[in-house]
DNA sequence: CGATCCCGCCACATT
DNA sequence: AATGTGGCGGGATCG
């Protein structure tokens, strides 16, 4: 009677189990089992067995998953015939009755765990295990179709990729935590912030969502991600074919989980993100249908034990929801040298078992919070700490936190699916609309955003950070370069520092940030949506565009008066700084990503239009480099690059005149920010402006540029600009500590051209920056100087600095609508950010972090230095051949 | 009754 | 055309 018997599915073909077996035999691994199964039957008969046979509960997973994993490896001869799966129950005689799959025996869950326990998780390499569809799919008896879905979502995070047919090769997890990296860093940049909100937020997705929809680009996005995961390393089979939705869906919804602070995402929300970036419409078809992919998926990361369900309960009442409880950091190799945190530890090994939540120490306590709460068991903790503790607003806190049926208390997630893109786009127009930018430049607002982070004071310092802050973190490491360890102790600016405040130490702490040109977009790329939407409305965002200035500018007013708390001007404010703060932590993603992906963009908007190809090769290119310098490359790269070459052409113009190029302009917005910070800022070149890669030191003015910041709108500071090129050949361009005109400074160093740069410049997007002739003062700071000089070793200084301005942006301008929906808290720490000081702080730490990171990273550099280097040609390389 | 999500039709891609 | 893939949604179960 049952009404269906697993033995339907039963033609599986024993003899090809038993054939393929060799394959798998190796593999299998015992699983299950347990008890013999009590009767052999027939090999039919068990694999009926088998499938009919779980376990009614899940029980048998955990046991399954200890007892395999550790039993794996250990060959076990096993008897084809006997399939060892696990009869569950021994009961054997109601086998046949039960069999009657109920329908969780036949679970997708289920059938996963089957189908992993037959592998090794960490297969050794030189085992090859191969997969058969047809003979798992008889083994397991099940349809080849339910293989699909279990495969599908197994190859977007690589554990298996397609060779051939009906073939695919087990790779187990080794891969798993680069590829989460890669998906994390890729979800920073796609989803950017996210914010964290509960229920309400949830609302404002929903209405969000219909606003963006869909930016113009809708595609662009999802590309990268699905390129990048795609690449699969090892595919041979370039993956031609569209490979839809579960594959991809899969991806970006482990995106969610890693981007999101609580790691809690509810279902609707995973479906509207995931609906809304393919689509705008979101029919109600379209939702249920991909909750049930969604449910797919997750049975499968369930499986893989990278997430469990759990219920969020929420006002209206409780909803499902899925926890990340896999890996948060991804040990990395290459990528995350920088010892951001505060301890400077050295050791990523250390931290690795920390799991630091983010990498981005640097900013800090937020940070820590978060690991607290993501510490696997805590998250209700943790995660209510934050949001009570620090909440921008304290609604948002509220609301995100959400008391789970369990215990737990899940905070929900909304992500924010920006569009990026669209900023991307818009960065890269503004970029070629200099002009605009230049005009955007001058609003004060622009700079009151950088500034906004921190005070006025500090301001310098802290909008930098709060602009790159990623920077800090990864561009210490990665950026700093040889020299930098020599100079470490960046003597020099501190003094400058000092100046001004402990607070200039800590940027003189950072000696060098980094930024990809797509960063140097990306920051702009707030400022620019704001100014590209209105130049160029690209979508008809112009009532965000409107809102966004605005809030910009409040928030600009609010840092002037260099309190971020306070300023109340704008109640919307305080929560937007927060915000962008928030997403400049976030931001904190690994540099390597934002580069790749917005220069990729940038050059679609500006040159190419196939943009999107690109961004997904920027992905993987960036991945490589994370994985791997590859100095060769990198070496080529610089070569080689045709579009740098270009840029440098006009980046050599550039520097002629400062202020030619309109990109300048922008540059000295940010060079405004950046005097902050750092001593320098790289910025690669992206495809599209730029090829520029410039390091501003920011050094020698630090005390100038903390002035400026003070001053507000525009700090000028000296700068030196190096196109990635360029720093190969040139040594670095120092443009003369310019004092911006408000402040100061200008003198101080000497060096080259001062810039000013406005926000507002910023917002331009263009990379561009000032060019001021080259020239490296030596008294400038000492660090950068030095840098500077050693013309030969350019790139040592060079740190790929991600920064994830737009998300900061878009933060600000919540209400704009437009892009980033989020907004939220991100880390907690992020909450108090509200106050200006406590902002700062967190900011101090992370220069502090810098300098400690510096001294790590100079360790690395002599190590990696040249992986840096390379990373940033392999981006621009990438970028230049985004094919 | 809503949450889950199995099942398998069927379209599209490959071979 | 056959076969491999896998999107998709009806509708069965579960709780």
């Amino acid at each position: 009677m049952a009404p269906k018997t697993p033995i339907k599915k039963e033609p599986v073909d024993l003899s090809k189990q038993k054939g393929c077996t060799p394959e798998r035999s190796p593999i299998t691994p015992v699983k299950l089992v347990d008890r013999p199964q009590p009767d052999p039957w027939t090999p039919t008969a068990n694999l009926k067995m088998l499938v009919s046979a779980a376990s009614p509960d899940m029980r048998d997973r955990e046991k399954k998953k200890e007892l395999f994993r550790p039993i794996e490896n250990s060959e076990q001869s096993d008897t084809p015939d006997s399939l060892q799966y696990d009869m569950v129950d021994d009961s054997t005689a109601d086998e046949f009755e039960k069999q009657r799959p109920s329908r969780k025996q036949k679970s997708l869950g289920l059938l996963c765990q089957k189908f992993l326990a037959r592998y090794p998780s960490y297969p050794l390499s030189t085992e090859r295990t191969t997969i058969s569809l047809d003979e798992v799919a008889s083994i397991l008896g099940v349809e080849r179709r339910r293989i699909y879905d279990i495969v599908n979502v197994l190859k977007s995070l690589h554990l298996v990729s397609r060779v051939a047919k009906n073939q695919y090769c087990w790779h187990g997890r080794h891969k798993l935590s680069q590829t989460l990296r890669t998906l994390q860093e890729a979800g920073k940049v796609q989803y950017g912030e996210l914010v964290t909100f509960t229920q309400h937020k949830e609302q404002d997705l929903e209405y969000r969502f219909g606003e963006r929809k869909r930016e113009t680009i809708p595609d662009s996005l999802d590309r990268p991600l699905l390129d990048f995961s795609e690449p699969d390393f090892a595919s041979a089979s370039a993956n031609s074919r569209k490979d839809k939705s579960l594959r991809i869906m899969s991806q970006k919804f482990v995106m969610l989980f890693l981007v999101s602070k609580t790691k809690i995402v509810t279902l609707d929300i995973a479906a509207k993100i995931l609906i809304e970036e393919t689509q705008d419409t979101v029919d109600h078809s379209k939702f249920k249908t991909k909750v049930r992919r969604l449910y797919d998926i997750a049975n499968v990361l369930t499986s893989l034990d990278l997430i469990k369900k759990v219920h969020v309960t929420e006002e209206r009442g409780r909803k499902p929801a899925f926890k990340w409880i896999g890996p948060v950091e991804f040990p990395g190799r290459t990528d995350e040298p920088r010892g951001h945190s505060p301890t400077s530890d050295p050791l990523p090994g250390a931290r690795r078992g920390a799991r630091a939540p983010y990498r981005i120490c640097a900013n800090g306590k937020q940070r820590f919070t978060r690991h607290a709460s993501f510490n696997s068991a805590q998250p209700c903790e943790g995660t209510k700490r934050k949001v009570n503790s620090e909440p921008n607003s304290p609604r948002q806190e509220r609301e995100a936190c959400i008391v789970n049926s369990d215990e737990y208390c899940s905070e929900m997630i909304n992500l924010a699916p920006v569009c990026r893109q669209k900023i991307e786009e818009d960065t890269r127009n503004q970029a070629c609309a200099t002009e605009m930018t230049l005009t955007s430049a001058r609003n004060p607002s622009i700079t009151s955003l950088l500034s906004v982070p921190r005070d006025s004071d500090f301001c310098v310092n802290p909008l930098p950070q709060a602009v790159f802050p990623e920077v800090h973190k990864d561009v210490p490491s990665l950026s700093l370069p040889s020299a930098i360890s020599s100079q470490a102790p960046h003597p020099s600016t501190p003094a400058a520092s000092e100046t001004e405040n402990g607070k200039a130490t800590l940027v003189l702490n950072q000696p060098f940030l980094c930024f990809p040109s797509s960063s140097l977009i990306m920051l702009c790329g707030g400022l620019q949506e704001n100014n590209l939407r209105e130049t160029l409305p690209t979508s008809g965002d112009t009532g965000r565009r409107s809102t966004e200035a605005q809030a910009v500018p409040a928030a600009v007013c609010q840092k002037r008066s260099s309190h971020k708390c306070a300023s109340p001007s704008l109640p919307v404010d305080d929560e937007e700084p927060a915000a962008k703060k928030q997403t400049v932590e976030q931001s904190d993603v690994p540099l390597s990503l934002v580069v790749p992906e917005k220069p990729f963009e940038s050059p679609k908007a500006e040159s190419t239009p196939g943009s999107g190809c690109a961004s997904a090769l920027h992905l993987e290119d960036f991945h490589l480099d994370l994985a791997s310098p590859v100095a060769p490359e990198a070496a080529d790269k610089e070569s080689t690059m045709p579009l740098d070459s270009q840029g440098q052409e006009k980046w050599s113009q550039n520097k002629g005149p400062d202020e030619p190029s309109p990109g300048k302009e922008h540059i000295s917005k940010e060079d405004a920010n950046q005097p902050f910070l750092p001593q320098y800022l790289y910025v690669q070149p992206t495809a599209g402006l730029s090829s520029f890669n410039f390091l501003f030191s920011a050094n020698q003015a630090p005390g100038a540029v903390s002035l400026a910041a003070s001053q507000l709108p525009s700090l000028s500071v000296p700068c030196v600009i190096v196109p990635s090129t360029a720093l190969a050949s040139f040594p670095l361009v120092c443009s003369p500590t310019v004092a911006s005109p408000i402040s100061p400074v200008p003198d101080g160093s000497s060096a080259a051209v001062p810039m000013n740069f406005s926000m507002s410049s910023l917002a331009s997007t263009a990379p561009v920056f000032i060019g001021t002739t080259a020239v490296v003062t030596p008294e400038v700071s000492p660090m950068p100087s030095v840098d500077l000089q050693q013309p030969a070793h350019p790139p040592p200084h060079l740190s790929p600095v991600l920064v994830r301005p737009c998300g900061a942006v878009k933060l600000d301008s919540p209400m704009c609508g437009g892009h980033p929906v989020t907004l939220v808290k991100l880390e907690q720490p992020s909450s108090t950010p509200l106050t200006p000081k406590s902002i700062r702080p967190t900011r101090h730490e992370a220069f502090f972090k810098t300098p400690g990171s510096l001294e790590d990273p100079v360790a690395w550099k002599k190590n990696e230095g040249n992986q840096t280097r390379n990373v940033q040609r392999r981006l621009e390389i990438s970028s230049t051949s985004p094919d």
